[in-house]
DNA sequence: TTGCTCCTCACGTCACGTGAGGTGGC
DNA sequence: TTGCTCCTCACGTCACGTGAGGTGGC
């Protein structure tokens, strides 16, 4: 038999949630003593494990208080909402994700938030029909697509396209053939190796499709302007003439 | 100007939630009638806009309030926190995603939850280590560990699987070099062809680990009876005078 | 004048956290 | 007897939803 503080200090579990457990009769004592403390025996120590994990998949209390009293089999079409349920936020969670890099590349790159990407961008996603996924499709093939959503940024890859976007934005004004632009160039081949692999035939799909998407949001920052500056500085680059 | 019904209805906001924003000062009308009512301008509709705009990237109404006195820039930090917020909660999605799995099976082939195997995936996932990665570094290098991870399973497929399960485990005790084992081992090639494709290296170090950790369940519903039961009628194949 | 709109309370939500003031138990 | 544990209220949370009862505005 374990008093409420044992219980909970064996479990990990609040005397406050025990408290309220008992409250609703989703976990009642065995019995109490004569002054009224509640006494737990291991059943209701197996029974507290059972509501902890069904409390991990988000079960609210009320669902898992009925799960209690049924049959397991009865839990199926429960779960497979829940599962539902996890996977809709799931894809709302990457949505944000998007949303956030945009704002925090607009501060950063411009300074300031550009309210139009951001109003395009909870358009684009409230709508609920995915269009961003409909531009891919036009460009990719399901492979090339899944290939493409995979590659994660990490810290370190994110800070130094930022940096290289706000280099290029502040030397727009620069000449193709110059050599700012060239190294600027080179840096970006090198990320893009280096992110993407260098798999030519999906470097260039991908490529098209950022370059014929410029104006919208979708890969923002990569604005019109940064765009061309990049294709005009590899075309220069693929004149023999002006090669280095 | 707009009476709040107009601007209720212009951008699907709840009367009740602008009367709320007026509350506790987040989003003020340009001005009121004698009698009181609410008019709201276009500045206000731009406000809003911006308002709904951080809501979706799940910032609280007080986050929301002291962003909009703020400049953009001071915004960097708690997008930065935001963000991880966001990254947390998906992995924990992708816990809850698999843990329900887990039950799910186990409900639909044990035709009982199987608090055993439940039990074992919260205290993996709580402690917050992923072991499961940990054991995934162990038998795939990177690429083939986002290969694995990258596999998503239909509705047909996943229904498929199960069915398959429930078969060998309905037959487990049929010798391996009986037909009714054989045709499962079929089925089973079949599927892991169809989901896995036919790389056959990559194939060899899934099972390798699957078959390996079939003790745990990590791998559930996989367990170790039907492992065993695949790789003895798979050894019977591979010996030229069983072979069909 | 008649509807319809709008107003301001005010309670409810979900799973507890955080006290307050008072007793039980070794 | 003295601490420490445990008890039962009871308010607060976050962003509104849902009435209730009463007035404004065309």
């Amino acid at each position: 038999m374990y008093t409420i503080g044992t219980l909970s200090k064996k479990t990990g579990v609040t005397i406050r949630t025990l408290d309220y457990y008992d409250q609703i009769g989703l976990l009642s004592p065995h019995n109490k003593t004569e002054g009224g403390h509640r006494l737990y025996s291991d059943e209701e120590v197996f029974r507290l494990e059972k509501i902890l994990s069904l409390k991990f998949l988000g079960l609210s209390l009320e669902t898992i208080q009925t799960f209690m009293n049924e049959r397991t089999t009865t839990w199926e079409a429960e779960l497979s909402r829940q599962m539902r349920m996890v996977q809709q936020q799931k894809e709302r969670l990457t949505q944000i994700e998007t949303a956030i890099r945009s704002v925090l590349y607009s501060v950063k790159v411009e300074h300031d938030v550009n309210w139009a990407v951001i109003f395009q961008v909870m358009n684009l996603y409230q709508e609920g029909v995915m269009p961003a996924d409909d531009t891919l499709n036009q460009y990719l093939n399901n492979e090339e697509k899944e290939r493409m959503l995979s590659i994660s940024y990490d810290q370190q890859s994110e800070e130094q396209w930022l940096a290289l976007i706000q280099d290029i934005r502040s030397n727009l004004h620069e000449l193709p053939t110059s050599n700012v632009a060239q190294q600027l160039l080179d840096r970006w081949l090198e990320g893009t190796y280096e992110m993407y692999g260098e798999d030519e035939q999906f470097l260039g799909k991908t490529w098209d499709m950022i370059a014929n998407e410029s104006e919208s949001i979708l890969f923002y920052p990569m604005t019109k302007e940064v765009v061309e500056f990049i294709t005009a500085a590899m075309h220069v680059r693929d004149k023999p003439h002006h090669q280095l």
